[in-house]
DNA sequence: CTAATATTCGACCCATAGTTCGAATAATCG
DNA sequence: CGATTATTCGAACTATGGGTCGAATATTAG
């Protein structure tokens, strides 16, 4: 018969060493991308023997998307707060994508990782995986709050999809796009939203 | 001694195979992916054994190179035209884009290979890779442009840089974004980068 | 302490995929 | 027509890397 409080000081322990595998997955995706990535290296970085990691997580796909997953679990905790707060569609809406630079700027391996990744590895499989319904919640609700801006006058009279591509198009250029990795300023991203919304 | 004439017309023959190679690869890399698309599928989709494929490049790695080249160095071609029209920095700038946007819509596949590969790939070994030279030019011109425009007072007065992360994303968004394809035209370009740059 | 269980890990396994070989066929030359 | 060269290609080679095994060690239960 196990003891009650040392299977949860285990379960931790064992969720904290999850946590230091996907710290150093992702510091080799980060550097390598998602195939050359190399489970003998991840394990390496980790700092575990490469048999460990299969004891703690099923496959190489498996570390993908847990990384994934939680990434954009954290990103959506954050952002659901703001988006039943009951502001104007617009303000909500820029406030969102403040909040989405903020948490960049934070973390931005973490994030530009999450960005970045899906695009060039979403294949079939992981079209259902967990994390994609973060993701998608997220699309829709941005995507809900431009249409809601339309009819109330705050967007401009156009196609909900082709402002979404806009606005999406501009912020990931704004956060993501270039060498340098200076962090962009709130400010910044407000002007420039502001300027395409008219 | 080879027959002049023949030898023209085989080293048209070869380049015209070269050509066909290249056409089923860039079938295969957009259907699955850089390191998902394999050299025994690019053979059959070209129709061509794989070893012919040995015959005429010398790696997996020549033949993603050289496509990339044909791509860069065709949209090169075109916006070298416009770059030294000699129009105002901005009425070139949004030129060059909406042509751009253009050149997208005639070959899709090409082009959104062209635009998404080099950053789910860029390693060092293509850093230095030939194609990227062109991709560097055009940055360049575009970025020059901004900042000429800048000075004229056709641009905000902002930073350079972040004006061409903005319109580069923008643009980006509006051509590359979505699941659905549906081409992007020149009047929703304009309208949209007109807005953003006041 | 002893048995049972949890954890760790390097060595191995093996499927995959890039690359090369050698032979067969086609085209060109003299 | 031979002889030489160009082209084609499946079979075989090989390196890589994801995943498994079995033994060793640490931890907990009783």
């Amino acid at each position: 018969m196990p003891n009650t409080a040392t299977t949860i000081r285990k379960s931790a322990e064992r969720a904290a060493r999850q946590e230091l595998i996907l710290q150093g997955a992702l510091a080799v995706f980060k550097e390598k991308g998602l195939e050359g990535a190399k489970i003998d290296e991840i394990a390496r970085v980790s700092g575990f023997g490469k048999a460990t990691l299969y004891y703690y997580f099923t496959s190489k796909e498996e570390i993908f998307s847990a990384l994934l997953l939680h990434g954009w679990l954290t990103l959506w905790r954050e952002l659901e707060e703001i988006a039943v707060g009951g502001d104007s569609p617009r303000a909500t809406f820029i406030s969102m994508l403040k909040k989405i630079a903020e948490m960049v700027n934070t973390d931005r391996p973490l994030y530009e990782f999450l960005f970045q990744a899906p695009q060039s590895y979403t294949r079939e499989e992981n079209e259902r995986s967990e994390w994609k319904a973060y993701q998608n919640r997220l699309y829709k609700v941005l995507m809900e709050l431009i249409e809601q801006g339309i009819k109330q006058g705050e967007f401009p009279q156009m196609e909900p999809r082709l402002i979404m591509k806009a606005m999406g198009g501009l912020f990931h250029g704004l956060v993501f796009l270039g060498k340098d990795r200076d962090t962009i300023t709130e400010n910044e991203i407000e002007e420039m939203l502001g300027s395409l919304l008219g």
